[in-house]
DNA sequence: CGCCGCGTTGAAGCGTCTCAAAATCCGTGG
DNA sequence: CCACGGATTTTGAGACGCTTCAACGCGGCG
């Protein structure tokens, strides 16, 4: 994995913005927008390239605008965990800390909106737009961490095979194609190291469990990363969740 | 395990509570203090006494003034695994939900604060101090939950076991002994059912790596639940993380 | 062309689980 | 105070799922 610069992109307006109605800034007003964009900037990541490691200085909080990042735990010895997949909107950081905790890593091509972290530690104070929808998101992180939790410690290697396809599949779908496509086809944006270290399995393990859904149907491969789900149900069914789990809410 | 009477308690004066200064009301002044006086009120839980099944309707928040409750899910096989710990001072519940996405089950005897859900979300917006604080309270959450995905994920049993006695240890020392005494003596909050359901290991492992800790005198056991710890520098070297971990802020 | 990163597959080992039985603890009633 | 019964814990033996170690295949790129 060759080590690639850091590029610095564009600026760029928080109307056109992707994000602008998921992210942090997704309750402000125009004038709070206009506050945030004096202390935002834009950072590039290649795919691959470490965006900060842990313990090191973080003098900055960002959101991912386009792209997908990792956060990730590493014990002395080596072994590995992944504890939290950033898609587009997800928030980096933690106002109140200068220093990051985890690892993270740009898994594709990855933009990111930065904001200074003091400037913007004092717009929350004032702000209580920002800080409400920091709560609300880190509510949803938490609740998401709890999933994984489950997952980690009582699923089945195939049963945590299935889950992670089945939201990954499930969020691809809410950007692509609205309506619930019977049959739906993705790319997969993680190599099958970095599935096993979100799974706590090794890489090997997920390859056999990945061949072993494709012969028994439950998924098609084309190539190694395109995969298509021909019955979302079927997949469903090998989760280990229940039937209406996830839907009522 | 019989089904208990849920008791209520009588009111008391949040200037005396033990759990002033670190709860979610821990930055209110004495004016907002005395406005949640007007919307809160107490229960008590027996141990071993289910506060609040999964799914169901949940029309309060609360915090945990004394004992200890736990957060746990349920696959449809009935496969366990507990997702939060709650100590006096942590919260429970999740303003703007009106269902439980857990089950809580009092471990021990158990006091908690309840607000009435809807008055409190009027509150946390009309008052920064309460939404400052659960926001900083969920991003401690998080920050444990992750913590707790690595143990999961890659941890062996005795890793975890250890890694378990190791916070129980220091949260004990916390409010009992506030200097660093070389041995330590604790109870047990936790059967090995729920340890096992906390750690993702079957109740028989636990026990097993129990008796195998006690064995190699990493700690010594007077009936079941006393824990003694000569050595926490012993303890820590069985957990797996960093010398220096969890230490740096 | 040959190297290298990534993925697949095989065989053996080991850690944890499962099933089973015995030991211990604790509240209750005699 | 002791006996009893049920819950909890310990311990054992065998099974099983995942890991480990190893070899090989495939595709992109210098």
């Amino acid at each position: 994995m060759s080590v690639h610069r850091e590029i610095r992109t564009q600026m760029q307006d928080c109307g056109d913005c992707p994000i602008r109605h998921r992210a942090v800034c997704a309750r402000c007003e125009a004038d709070e927008l206009a506050q945030l964009e004096q202390i935002k900037y834009y950072r590039s990541y290649q795919a691959g390239q470490t965006v900060i490691w842990s313990g090191d200085k973080m003098d900055f909080v960002a959101s991912v605008v386009t792209g997908i990042a990792t956060l990730t735990q590493t014990m002395e010895d080596g072994r590995r965990q992944m504890v939290g997949l950033l898609l587009p909107s997800d928030f980096v950081g933690r106002p109140g800390r200068s220093y990051a905790a985890y690892d993270v890593t740009a898994t594709t091509d990855l933009v990111m909106c930065c904001f200074r972290r003091k400037p913007f530690e004092e717009m929350m104070g004032s702000t209580p737009h920002i800080a409400q929808r920091l709560l609300e998101m880190t509510l949803d992180e938490l609740d998401a961490a709890r999933e994984w939790m489950l997952l980690l410690g009582r699923k089945t290697a195939r049963e945590k095979i299935a889950s992670l396809l089945a939201i990954i599949a499930r969020r691809d779908a809410s950007l692509k194609q609205p309506r619930t496509a019977a049959t739906m086809t993705f790319d997969l944006p993680l190599t099958r190291e970095e599935m096993s270290d979100y799974l706590g399995l090794t890489l090997e393990t997920v390859s056999r469990q990945m061949s072993a859904l494709k012969r028994d149907g439950i998924i098609t491969l084309d190539g190694k990363r395109q995969v298509t789900i021909p019955s979302m149900d079927a997949l469903m069914d090998e989760t280990g969740d229940d039937s209406d789990g996830g839907y009522l809410v």
